[in-house]
DNA sequence: AGACCATGTAACTGTATGGTTACCAATGAA
DNA sequence: TTCATTGGTAACCATACAGTTACATGGTCT
C-alpha cells in the first residue's frame, strides 16, 4: 500500500479519481506514457484495494477508494504531535465535518 | 518522501527512532541485515529529511525528524472526508493536544 | 460475420533498489 | 604507534519496477 502510493504517476491518477470515476481511457489520456503503462499503474492501485474496478460495456470504469489510506494515516497518528502547530488547522478541518456540511 | 517510507525497514527504523535517537549499529542490531544495508537505508531517511545526523566522536547518532511527515498529512487531508468514521476518533486526538495535557 | 472500439497481456529493456562481502577512514585507548 | 571500535564506501548481484511495442480479448455496430 505504502508503495503504492510511493510512486507520483499513481498519486496523481488518485488525485484525478478524487473528481469522479474515469475510464482506463480517460486516465491515459492525462499522462504522457503508453495505456500498457497506465493500466498496470491502475492495476497496482487496484491490487491495493485503492481503486475500484467496474466493466461496462468495453470500458472500465475506476473509482477511488480511499478507506485504505486510513491505515496510513494511522501510522501518522504517532508522528503528528511533532509538527503540533498542524494540529489547530487539523481541528479546524474536523468540526466542520461533524455539522455534515460547511 | 513518499518512496523513502515505502519500504517496511526504513518505516521500522523510523518507528525505532520515535522512542530516542538510535547509534547506526544500535539500529543495526534490530535488523537481520548487514551493516551497510542498514547504513544506507539511513542515508536514504536522511536525504528526505526524516532523520538528523549528529556525529559525536567515532559514532553517530540519528534522529528522529517527523516534520516533513507533514507533506503526507497535507496529502492525505483531501482523502479524510472518505473515511468520515474515523473523523470522530480524529477529533478526539485533537482535543486533549489542544489542552496540552490529556 | 466482419470491422472497430477500448483495454488488458506478453515479451522485452534499462534502471533503480535492496541485499551481500570486502575494504577503508576516523576516533579513542593501550 | 599500534590496535580495536564504529560505521561508511566500493563493487557486485538478483530482483523489482516503470516504461516500451506488438498482439490478444471482448463488446458494439453495420
Amino acid at each position: 500500500m505504502f508503495k503504492a502510493i510511493a510512486d507520483p504517476t499513481r498519486r496523481a491518477t488518485f488525485d484525478l479519481l478524487r473528481a469522479r470515476p474515469h475510464s482506463a481511457g480517460e486516465v491515459a489520456d492525462r499522462f504522457p506514457m503508453s495505456r500498457p503503462a497506465v493500466s498496470r499503474h491502475l492495476r497496482v492501485l487496484h491490487r491495493a484495494s485503492l481503486v475500484r474496478e467496474t466493466r461496462q460495456s468495453q470500458t472500465r470504469w475506476y473509482a477511488l477508494d480511499s478507506v485504505p489510506l486510513a491505515a496510513v494515516d494511522r501510522w501518522l497518528a504517532d508522528y503528528r504531535v511533532f509538527w503540533g502547530a498542524r494540529l489547530h488547522d487539523l481541528k479546524r478541518f474536523v468540526e466542520p465535518a461533524q455539522e455534515q456540511d460547511r
